[in-house]
DNA sequence: GTCTATAGCTGGATAGAC
DNA sequence: GTCTATCCAGCTATAGAC
């Protein structure tokens, strides 16, 4: 229930990296970092603007409305990522392992996801957290943009995983490619649950460390015995 | 006990099980149905209020405000479930195998989580996708409540699990703990996202299916090698 | 306890001068 | 491309009759 007022002094609201973009980039950076936190729907036009020290019809002007400046937002990023992650798997298939190993598929497939931009002084963990809130939103829309930027690179990694797991039921392995999605977006969404569980000791914010703890627990899921057939598949 | 004659047309609106019931649980069962669907944000008092067929006032005299009936519907339901799983926790104390087996545990906490109502008509796993929404809210707000309901449990789970896992180093388990949590909500929050990869072959939204596939995927997963130690920790 | 009416704002979006 | 002024639909919450 925090709005924020911005008043005198704005100026000093800048963050530095944005500083010196032009409009419509600090529109988008004022807005990736805004609507990761605060979430989409908590953050007004109006506290976006004035945070990004443009007026009001200046995000209408370059994105065409809020939902516009968030698929910008969200193509910027993507595309990156899901090159990377393709770039990452092609590599694997070039390696000495024939197929690729569970491992190296897995990294693969989050490391640019969890590390994307962690270097990065323009917010990649930033982005993380705002793509995560996106995978569980109820909206369409939100379906609709996080579907269309990783639906296609994520079919690719399974059927990579098919080649590595050949014992593995497709139908189980898409269940525990689902279980992977959950860990990875929880992780990235940085809910604050585990650090209030273990007072500040896990901290999912940190992508290397998050990568070092999750392949292996991935890998021994992955590989875990095939559970008994139920009524239902 | 409707004291009044429903006019033709507008019981039509309400859902069958919601149509019994006092104007004030009637605001709460619509309530937890239409956050879970569109979202807290999106959901407006007067949208709320109208489709439990009475006014906007009474919202607000029997709950305060929108966000005290999200409390009101919060803790309505996460009282049981955390009963449920304490009391599920000390039945594997007390059954024959000292301590309980790691896939025990894991079942106790999870099953209240994830069928908790499934054969409830008046809302089970809408509650899940409500919860799992909240799990990842930015909102300070969303934090507290869903920690002030759950931190407790999980505590007393994290304990039991390390005296079923005596060699896995407690930091270790506590991040294994957070990608159990994130599976776990991933789940509940039925994203569509593994629906829209496989086209509709694997289903979250049904909690016995999903145990069946996660318990051996999660037993696997904290089994684990221990990872080398990295600079983080 | 239930309702109507409305207060008091804030929301996204735009018109039109410059 | 940038800005001010403005529209008006929408919001939460409340006052006050019944």
């Amino acid at each position: 229930m925090s709005k924020r007022t911005p008043q005198a002094g704005e100026s000093a609201e800048l963050k530095e990296e944005t500083r010196e973009l032009k409009p419509k980039e600090r529109i988008q950076a004022v807005g990736e970092r805004m609507f990761a936190e605060e979430g989409f729907e908590a953050v007004s036009v109006r506290a976006l603007t004035s945070a990004a020290q443009v007026n009001v019809a200046s995000l209408h002007y370059h994105f065409g409305s809020k939902e516009g400046l968030l698929e910008a937002i969200f193509a910027a990023r993507a595309k990156p990522i899901a090159e990377a992650r393709l770039a990452m798997l092609r590599e694997c298939r070039a390696g000495p392992d024939r197929p690729p190993l569970l491992n190296q598929l897995l990294e693969a497939f989050l490391r640019p996801a969890l590390t994307f931009g962690e270097d990065d002084r323009f917010g990649g963990s930033v982005f993380a957290r705002l793509r995560a809130r996106l995978a569980v939103a109820p909206q369409e829309f939100s379906r609709r943009v996080l579907g269309s930027a990783f639906d296609e690179s994520s079919r690719a990694f399974i059927d990579s995983l098919t080649r590595a797991l050949p014992d593995l039921p497709r139908r189980e392995l898409e269940w525990r490619f689902h279980f992977l999605l959950g860990t990875m977006v929880y992780s990235m969404a940085d809910g604050g649950r585990i650090q209030s569980i273990t007072d500040g000791a896990c901290d999912p914010s940190d992508g290397e460390e998050t990568l070092r703890h999750l392949l292996p627990f991935l890998v021994a899921g992955f590989r875990a015995d095939i559970p008994e057939p139920g009524s239902g598949s």
